[in-house]
DNA sequence: TTCGATGCAAATAGTTTGCATTCTA
DNA sequence: TAGAATGCAAACTATTTGCATCGAA
């Protein structure tokens, strides 16, 4: 797990440059060992997707890239982030409204997605314990929370 | 409520037709008591929607409507099921991949999700209580469990 | 007879696919 | 130098919008 605890505590330390460059390294490697190659614009892509924990759509990740590569195509963009998905490296979330959004595969949370202003809050999987528990235990359904975000209304929108 | 305990036993008299004609004047009373007009389009929709309470998209939708009225355009589907929508008589459901689908509003309940074979799994509220208590309780989030589908693996898939 | 609803065409957003070319390993 | 990755164009799915016409109240 790339944003697990140990990884998040290897973020304290005073290179930062060098502790996403790991991350981006390890990355690199899976996909060489699944007959990838690595390429300048998954260096980028994965430099976007390290440098912010925020929940970001194709296209902001493709603007991101292409600040510093404009040639690279959201095609490309998009291929790589099934790929990555593919590889459980990243998370697509769908809010129902709007495009997906990618994040690096973090420690297990979900997402709390309002219909009155649109903010998604990331919340700890504590608490989908009880629905993970009752669809498991009813339904023998294992529930995957970084995947979906509940609907609701937020506190301000009340 | 349309769907709820009461109307359901309503159901379980003889004349299911007459109920579900009931369902579907309530509805186009409803309407017209926010400026809005009862049409042949309306009816057959209503009555596509009261015909069966499997989740449908709006294409789905739309061909059973054209099975009667075959120049029932795709677009007053939409714009229909958008103003059904607004006046809580149908919830939209989106589950991540394809098209959002659409079911009378019943008593309130959510939905499972495969991510294998595709299947929704419609289950009681009950189990989103731990879920709703802890996102009200903590963030003071209102959960809307019709509304979106908790993504996972079922038990055949896993 | 007014104004809401409809049909049709076209636009839109988001994403995927086909194919020739480029570049990593 | 083989085959993976890319860029580009085009297709595609789901949905929305503009506008003239139609029809319910």
């Amino acid at each position: 797990m790339l944003g697990c605890p140990a990884y998040a505590a290897s973020m304290s330390r005073p290179a930062a440059a060098t502790a996403h460059d790991d991350v981006i390294n390890r990355v690199l490697a899976l996909l060489r060992a699944h007959g990838g190659r690595a390429t300048p614009a998954r260096r980028l892509l994965l430099g976007a997707l390290v440098a912010s924990p925020g929940h970001r759509s194709a296209e902001e990740l493709a603007a991101e890239v292409q600040a510093r590569a404009p040639d690279v195509h959201i095609t490309t963009i998009y291929r790589n982030l099934e790929e990555l998905e593919r590889l459980e490296v990243v998370d697509r979330m769908h809010s129902g409204h709007g495009p997906a959004t990618y994040h690096l595969a973090s420690g297990a949370h979900g997402h709390l997605s309002c219909e009155g202003c649109g903010a998604v809050t990331e919340v700890p999987s504590e608490v989908f314990r009880g629905l993970a528990e009752a669809a498991l235990g009813t339904y023998g359904f294992v529930i995957n929370p970084g995947h979906f975000a509940v609907s609701g209304r937020c506190a301000n929108c009340r």
